[in-house]
DNA sequence: TTGTACGCGTTATCAC
DNA sequence: GTGATAACGCGTACAA
């Protein structure tokens, strides 16, 4: 079952006009009589004529719509990021097409050529936990495609970056956790592979130190798949517990990671922060009612997704190859709650 | 900045052929002599060629993009619906764009003109809590454009529909309560214009009927935004405890009323449930790790997304109208914590 | 086996 | 003031 939409051909057949007259009647083109222009636009508005954006498209080569590759959907802090992106694109004429790599190097590799191929105008890339490797971009990117990197970005890679300050979330996190008298401060921390893994143990580390303590290797924990799977929280989880000097404080690196280590500390009946202190990046609406309520590390996601899109489509937009490229950096929020009292 | 790709037509150039015998070879036609097959073949291998899909589009008057109009994306139980119909979509080859009503009528209205301006093969909808008028919907329809509503459906458009069993769902929660010894039983519904609260409704009301009870209006408060103002929600709930036989149990009919719910008791001290009970519809990964924990009805969101986007691409893709349209019923499924525990 | 011509919807350019 | 034509990239009917 086909949808077939009006064209510029129906309403000249229609009106005895040719193509061009009508064409442009409907742009408004001073050369046309007012006579015909009321004709042509009364027809169109009548008929519900829409210019067809894929004929638009061939013939100025853009298509104007970006794509997007993140992770997951179906996570609070991807969401709010898309919805960010969707108010600017969606402001600016542009369609999102947003694929997922569900953290698979494979996939998004896959879906990066999907999108290539589908002609959008620039990329908006968060890459995933697995991704290490960095040709499929920069085979694009070498080709002019524009793109922007966000969240998880990459060194390799000459472009516009918009990233939270890691480090910042991190330092102050931990920071909090010091002040607060805990002693044992362990870590439970995404891929290696990622940007904002290195830049939070970072963080990390950094504050131990400038408290006057030594980071311990064995309380830091990497979970490959960003807390996607429970099993490997569990897994992390149970070798930090069975530390001699077992810890009484965890910082959890993302939002999965932290719900999961919540998760599992219900389940082996580990009261928070009683035995173990925890606080979280997450970008949850709901960590204020989790039991115990939760001490975050808040990114501002949305205005994250704004300023990527907006970098995007003015390097779009723009005349001249674009060669300065801006690296922004967002400030996070800590927010204290009850899992990190003493 | 654009992005120039390599054509068939910079093909033959290079290759000093024809077009035609370059999209032939591409395409391992029989015709085409195995040297230039190889030589073709070998040459866009090599410089990346890609079939330009909007010259595609074009041509075939179908853009292999489908539209989807959601309330919010940034909320479980959508995002689980797209991952549903995202899964689907990519493997018949079709794109998805992704519009939000942000429950505004007349965001619905523009995305949906968006949408179809977009030249989309078919659309994916579920209402917002404002729609009432379905003029842009019905038009679209009428111009032969398949449509599948999915969860928030309308009656007055002959589409094919998928639901969840949102009678059962109610009335097995109502029924929890009861069976539970609970004497008040108040529920908190989203806006009265949408398929889901009456079906909802009435799911409650049969519970109560069936096991003797009558329900009492009082006990019904409405949400025109569906529990996304706090305020809607805090306002609704006093109006409730206001009354002179305080309900002792309540039926939260959307992720966000419940969860606000939820967000009011604690705010106010009130405890669940010894002070109230609580059950509710929600789709979030969490509501196990919740304060108490919460008692749920889940939807098979991703299953629906798949269903509805199977049903819609099967009508886009059938060489006859449809006539005969499909209404699926999924089941939710209650999991009972201790937010309803007496 | 390969090449030519056309059409999808639109607009820019040139002609009248 | 209006019309004819070409071009965007592709596939295909038809011609050679």
């Amino acid at each position: 079952m086909k949808f077939e939409a009006v064209t510029i051909k129906d309403i000249a057949k229609a009106l005895g006009l040719s193509t061009s007259t009508v064409s442009r009647a409907l742009r408004d083109s001073y050369e046309i009589s007012p006579e015909t222009k009321k004709l042509v636009l009364e027809y169109a508005q009548n008929n519900n004529y829409r210019p067809n954006p894929i004929a638009l498209s061939l013939k100025e080569k853009r298509s104007r719509s970006i794509g997007i590759i993140v992770c997951e959907i179906a996570n609070s802090f991807f969401s709010q990021i898309i919805n960010g992106i969707e108010s600017i694109a969606y402001d600016k004429g542009y369609n999102v097409i947003i694929a997922q790599s569900h953290e698979s190097y494979e996939r998004e590799v896959l879906n990066v050529q999907y999108l290539a191929s589908r002609s959008i105008d620039g990329l908006l890339v968060s890459v995933s936990s697995e991704t290490n490797d960095l040709d499929h971009l920069k085979s694009l990117h070498e080709r002019g495609l524009p793109i922007v990197f966000f969240d998880r970005i990459v060194d390799e890679l000459d472009t516009h970056k918009v990233i939270v300050d890691n480090f910042k979330g991190a330092y102050d996190a931990t920071t909090h956790l010091i002040k607060s008298g805990y002693k044992h401060i362990a870590t439970l921390a995404g891929s290696e592979y990622l940007s904002i893994t290195k830049e939070r143990m970072d963080g990390y580390r950094q504050a131990l130190e400038d408290n006057g303590r030594t980071a311990d290797p064995a309380y830091v924990q990497h979970c490959l798949h960003g807390g996607m799977l429970y099993e490997e929280v569990e897994s992390a989880l149970e070798k930090m517990l069975r530390l001699p000097n077992k810890p009484d404080a965890l910082l959890g690196c993302a939002d999965k990671l932290t719900t999961n280590c919540l998760r599992y500390f219900r389940k082996k009946k580990i009261r928070v922060p009683d035995d173990i202190a925890l606080v979280g990046f997450s970008n949850l609406d709901l960590t204020d009612l989790l039991s115990p309520s939760l001490t975050v590390v808040r990114q501002p996601a949305f205005e994250m997704g704004q300023l990527s899109t907006e970098l995007l489509i003015q390097q779009i937009e723009s005349k001249k190859p674009v060669k300065d490229f801006a690296k922004k950096i967002l400030p996070p929020q800590l927010f204290t709650r009850e899992s990190t009292e003493k």
